[in-house]
RNA sequence: GGCGGCGUAGCUCAGCUGGUUAGAGCAGCGGAAUCAUAAUCCGCGUGUCCGGGGUUCGAAUCCCUGCGCCGCUACCA
């Protein structure tokens, strides 16, 4: 099942990550690790393969990502590209290219495709009423318009949707609706689109879908019932300050929609990665020649995208290839539960590889890619994998045979003499293994390709163990010889086998087999031919795989149980107490009085306490503090603070606390604490 | 509400176009071995294959229906 004979080179891309939030394990398993897999084999295969993928800098969430920061929608794009391309590189993202849809070459690019379209009349311009905001001087995206909920009457629902009870609106929908940005009441103004008629194209979608061969069951589902529904107008510009301009010069104002250049980066980076090579037209071979197999890796929220729209953009542009495949992949959950990024409930790349060793990750990530269905990543089960998998059985192959041949070959390959039945299958097993674990990467199927992979350190454990070389080394030296020379050459076909799963070890094991060459540019097919002549000097002989202890993940699984717990309101969470009303009588319990902090220290052995001296007017005493990462006693003594005066007395960490001092906390950490406007005297109460 | 995917041993999951006593890994129990990262190897158990109906000589595998989980999409058929 050759899926790429035909073809001269492939084109793989993975979905360009969005540039408002950094990276996380979802991501990873869906989009981006399946495709890296996929693109090293074919490198080791030697085939013409380029990997591309970038930033998805555009659209509304980055805008409002900048709002709410206070800064520029560019410097939002800036921080995450960054971050994100230097995360990706240290978790072994093998990309030819890494761009981003901000750069000239993406803008002049999607505005080509866009201009080109534009002039064979393929869009249709549609007038429609759209919510202004006159005071910002703009239209307003669904999500800037915020008002009553008209099903639960929840005041601060979105345009786009209710945050409270869910059900998705439309900003016209609202009651009272009013603009986030300034608070004033839109009004409905007229504005003119560009929509692509999608429909003019169900035929020719469905006609090229129905001979997409070897698609996976969840991706065509999705498609067909699209299809079936019947492909409706869809506006490829609007009304919004940051993207790419409408190249019209009636069009002033519009931007392009996020959805129409966002698949256009993956053209953009390819001509970046063109240009860079000294070659500038080289990326019309990847993406307009016929022989060009071209794979879209994505999740599966964006089948839609990579199965109808791009392919409809590119049928009516004309000059391009269709995707050959777009193995699009499930969800990953985490412990069982879906990931959130705004809740958090996430395990974040950046952090991971700050704590942890990378190929363990890919090698479990590979193992529950959700290639059927939504799996669950599990730490425990991560832990397990790597200790019983990697540790003992891959890792345990590699060091018993080069330990033994360390000890009794002085760290140099020995004879191969007669072979008996055990040493043929052996050698059968590793030749066989490189075409099993080849077609299985070739259809994408990862899972199964590392059990096969797996299963060829399972036999190599056993063959060992079957040969016994501990007792012929003694009785019977040539058999001995024998043996370990099939299992060094075992180790050499691991080493480049794991080479797509396990890029650093494979290094490293490579480097192991005294080889000075670079594993990365070994040649798959004849990987078990390698030959490793007798009397060749092994290298250093360590540790591939270290087994990892309960305690290095608890805190990561706390953590997450944690976040779970405040979800589930185990814990009071902010909105729930910003709803709560209390009743003035409620208020009056609360006795707040103004005191004056005479003297302050550190408390021994503490992070956050201060201990505090106060004058309540005739009144002294002591309170403990939690301010101690933001103020020091010097700033704080002679200062004039807030405190609730009939608090119950407390004991902090032994010290007893008559009260509690009120300060301020953003989400960003921002901390004051609060002060009086004019002067007035200690113990003064608040009312 | 419509559509799609999925529902198999304690846990995580394989089982292609229907065909021998339904499989693997982990966990559990017993044994062998001692070269090796307290690693390896061998043996052992359990399953109304979500419920119900149907097609068939024969269904976990196909069809219908109900339930559950996940996702896409929506008041428009």
């Amino acid at each position: 099942m050759e899926h790429t004979k035909g073809y001269k080179r492939i084109l793989v891309t993975s979905a360009l990550p969005y540039a408002n939030g950094p990276i996380h394990l979802g991501h990873l398993a869906g989009a981006y690790l399946p495709a890296d897999i996929y693109v090293r084999y074919q490198r080791l295969k030697k085939r013409d393969v380029i990997y591309i993928c970038g930033s998805d800098e555009h659209g509304v969430p980055i805008t409002i990502a900048a709002e709410k920061t206070g800064v520029s929608p560019q410097e939002i794009v800036d921080e995450f590209h960054f971050r994100n391309k230097e995360a990706f590189a240290r978790f072994g993202m093998s990309f030819d290219y890494y761009g981003r849809t901000s750069s000239p070459v993406h803008h002049k690019t999607s505005q080509a495709f866009f201009l080109k379209l534009h002039g064979q009349g393929v869009f249709k311009k549609k007038a429609e009423q759209q919510l202004y905001d006159p005071k910002a001087g703009m239209f307003l995206p669904d999500r800037y318009v915020k008002g009553e909920c008209p099903q639960c009457g929840y005041a601060e629902a979105y345009g786009d949707q209710c945050e409270k009870c869910g059900t998705s609106l439309s900003p016209t929908e609202l009651k009272n609706p009013v603009s986030a940005l300034t608070s004033e009441k839109p009004q409905l103004k007229e504005t003119e689109h560009w929509y692509i008629p999608l429909g003019h194209f169900q035929k020719q979608i469905s006609d090229w879908i129905a001979t997409r061969h070897g698609w996976k069951s969840n991706v065509l589902g999705q498609v067909k019932s699209w299809l079936s529904d019947g492909l409706a107008d869809r506006a490829v510009t609007r009304d919004l300050s940051w993207g790419v301009d409408v190249p019209l010069p009636e069009a002033k104002g519009k931007v392009l929609y996020v959805w129409f250049d966002a698949p256009i980066g993956y053209i953009s980076a390819t001509k970046e990665w063109a240009e860079a090579r000294g070659d500038p037209h080289l990326w019309k071979t990847y993406w307009q020649d016929a022989e060009t197999k071209l794979v879209h890796f994505i999740g599966k929220d964006n089948i839609v995208f990579h199965c109808i729209m791009f392919p409809a953009m590119l049928m009516a542009h004309g000059d391009y290839v269709l995707p050959n495949n777009v193995p699009a992949n499930e969800f990953l959950n985490l412990e069982g539960n879906k990931l959130s990024t705004s809740k958090n409930y996430a395990v974040w790349l950046e952090d991971y590889v700050e704590k942890f060793e990378v190929d363990p990750l890919r090698y479990y990530l590979a193992t529950i890619a959700p290639e059927t269905k939504d799996s669950d990543f599990a730490w425990q089960e991560y832990l397990t994998r790597n200790n019983s998998e990697l540790a003992d059985i891959l890792g345990n192959f590699i060091n018993r045979t080069l330990a033994f041949t360390n000890k009794q070959f002085n760290g140099k390959v020995p004879a191969r003499s007669d072979l008996d039945d055990l040493d043929q299958m052996m050698l059968r097993a590793i030749t066989k293994a490189p075409k099993e674990i080849g077609s299985a990467i070739e259809k994408v199927e990862l899972r199964k390709a590392l059990t096969v992979f797996m299963d060829v350190a399972r036999t190599a454990n056993k063959y060992f163990n079957d040969q016994e070389p501990w007792k012929t080394v003694r009785e019977n030296p040539a058999k001995c010889a024998t043996t370990i020379n099939i299992c060094l050459h075992t180790c050499n076909t691991l080493a480049v086998l794991m080479e797509p799963v396990l890029p650093f070890s494979a290094e490293k094991a490579w480097a192991m087999m005294g080889h000075d060459t670079d594993v990365h540019a070994q040649v798959w097919d004849g990987v078990a031919k390698i030959e490793l002549p007798a009397g060749h000097q092994l290298g250093k002989t360590s540790i591939l795989f270290r087994k990892m202890e309960e305690k290095e993940i608890q805190p990561e699984i706390e953590r997450l149980q944690n976040i779970q717990a405040q979800l589930r309101g185990d814990v009071p969470v902010e909105e729930t107490q910003e709803e709560m009303k209390i009743s003035y009588e409620d208020f009056a319990k609360i006795q707040l009085r103004v005191a004056k902090v005479l003297a302050a220290e550190f408390v021994p052995k503490t992070d956050k306490l201060l201990k505090l001296h106060i004058q309540l007017g005739t009144e002294r005493r002591q309170i403990v503090a939690g301010i101690a990462q933001k103020y020091s006693p010097e700033q704080v003594i002679g200062k004039k603070i807030i405190i609730v005066a009939n608090l119950q007395p407390a004991k902090i960490r032994g010290i007893e606390s008559n009260g509690m001092l009120l300060a301020a906390e953003d989400d960003n950490g921002n901390f004051s604490l609060l002060a009086l406007d004019k002067e007035v005297n200690d113990g003064a109460a608040i009312r």
